[in-house]
DNA sequence: AATGAATGAGTGTTCATTCAT
DNA sequence: GATGAATGAACACTCATTCAT
């Protein structure tokens, strides 16, 4: 019917049903219909619908990859960056709750073809460990492990309150979070320097 | 041909294609096959696929939480029952780590499923949490949220690890895993309790 | 963009195309896109794709058979006349193997459409063989056996060359053909005459 | 319903029903209705449409290669092996014309997949011309090109008979066909002898 | 007049589940 | 009890045709 806006509409539609029932729970017809379009209409935005999804995922990976970088980049010393990181990771949760749970179903499906290259979320926290030992605000620590351990607190703090175990905003919770990210790194930094 | 056995190694060839291409990815012929069974004699065991999935989830996520939860009865003071329970998980891991990847892959379609009284791997964390908040070995701290930071830290970790973003046993981690947990729960504690 | 033209346009696109890989294999947006035109604007020539290839197939089956049966009325003879005619054919095939590709593929959808009065290719050759029968040039013979083992030998002379089976020229070979044609219509004349 | 003959019952309901309308024009539905199967039931014995396509056309023709090298080899002489080939290929169609119409109408799909070293018809024909050269029945000539007009003449016999141009049986014709045969073989190798 | 986005019926194919043997 | 053939309702995707702009 209306020529504007059916790729928007798409995109929106299949961003909320992929992120209530996963990439294989909703089909196409499902996808089209919430979007007030055919599937052919569907199809002249989309090669497949492996490739919307991919295309939501990418494209919002990479953007949140980016702004954390970013962010990274612009502020000084380890905690600064990890403070604006989880608060933007938190604000970015409050603003489309949807989009962050459909990027957690659908991670195991499409991480593996993020590329080496990309500025991603993962490579923006890293970036910002090795800095920090680089820089002596961190005992020597792996990158990845301290990584996992920042992220790990954010992402599984948002999955609990998706899932109702935490209420409120997340970003109310954004400056706890980002000092227990840099309790864990510190935390997780002299234990391996201790060990050695 | 052996009717003893079926159920086992149906459910052990279930476990390793669901870890390897998720729930959807696998259809009953291929487990079926995998299994050296007839469909047919799969439906004996299991009144359909979806119960086939849920068996297993269920039975390792209450049987981890019961684990985790002897630990906690067990083990005496915060720190001991936290790095008590990071060391089993990460054993865990390292005995198995398909089943570990079923459950990550699984756990948005099954974890709804989860009855409220089961004792679960979140609840034995959370509990872990409020007695060391009631005994004072922690400022005050809603359990769950102390539980997320806790879990995320391992649980991310062990999934940077399946990703090959680590290498190495996660067992040989669980000493700083436990260090970072501890760290966290402490930081974000005292977070909140200055907030206040 | 010029008007005029664009039938043009499509119609080479679409024979090209349909002698590639057939009616089926073909799609509207395929013949536009390599006509240079709109699938609109091809639908201001033609009622349907179906019109079109009725419309591509026609005029060169009519045309043909206009053109033998010109070649039959000026020729005096039996044997001159078919040996004009193979040649004729030969020369079509080597001006435009595409065109002869596409009658190849879409003969069995589109001939039973052809009505009874034309002058088609099988009725020119079927009115020579008539007339070498009443001229007392050939035994008697059903004109449509006759034209069925010339076209035959033409035709099937040609396909092998489509497919690789035979080199050069087809028009190389229209001497020889011809040859062959008169021989396989008395002999199969004669033999008819002695059986009876 | 009944498990006995599903696949024969698809054949020759597919065989039937791509006879007249060719492969495009027959919907897997509809093979499956007409063989009084499920549509999953048929893709238990094949593949895909397109390999129950390929498995009725290469039987046939390799089976048809096989019985013409046969007599190709019990036969003495060009004529009689030509005598021999022509009524059996006469036969086959009379004995099944719908097969005969399947293979015509799907031979350009289907043929280019035939392998090298197959026995087809056309090895055959093609190798009865070349000993017929070699044994010096026939002036030389290139067996492809004799084996084209033999074959031609044949063939468009049998697609006029089936287009109703030609009434009776094709065995009735069998006779003057090979004689027709003969006699274009004969004319096209002195041609060519004539011409060089 | 011309465009190409939109339609929607139809395609080949898959698969959890059932059931005759 | 055990088998695997059969079912039938989905599924993702295509494309001839229409029509708003």
């Amino acid at each position: 019917m209306r020529a504007t806006g059916v790729r928007a509409k798409v995109e929106r539609a299949a961003l909320v049903l992929f992120a209530a029932r996963g990439l294989d729970g909703v089909s196409v017809a499902e996808i089209a219909a919430a979007a007030g379009a055919s599937q052919g209409a569907l199809y002249r935005h989309f090669a497949s619908k492996d490739e919307l999804a991919w295309s939501l995922f990418s494209t919002a990976y990479r953007r949140t990859g980016a702004e954390l970088d970013a962010i990274r980049q612009r502020e000084r010393g380890f905690a600064a960056r990890i403070a604006a990181m989880v608060a933007h990771v938190c604000a970015l949760y409050d603003a489309d709750p949807a989009l962050f749970r459909f990027m957690l179903l659908s991670q195991h499906d499409l991480l593996p073809r993020v590329e080496a290259g990309w500025r991603t979320p993962v490579s923006a926290v890293e970036a910002a460990v090795a800095e920090a030992v680089a820089a002596g605000d961190l005992p020597p620590l792996d990158p990845a492990a301290g990584a996992a351990a920042i992220l790990g607190i954010v992402l599984q703090t948002a999955v609990f309150h998706l899932y109702g175990r935490l209420g409120g905003g997340l970003s109310e919770r954004a400056g706890g979070l980002a000092q227990a990210a840099l309790g864990a790194a510190r935390a997780l930094a002299r234990s391996i320097a201790s060990a050695a």
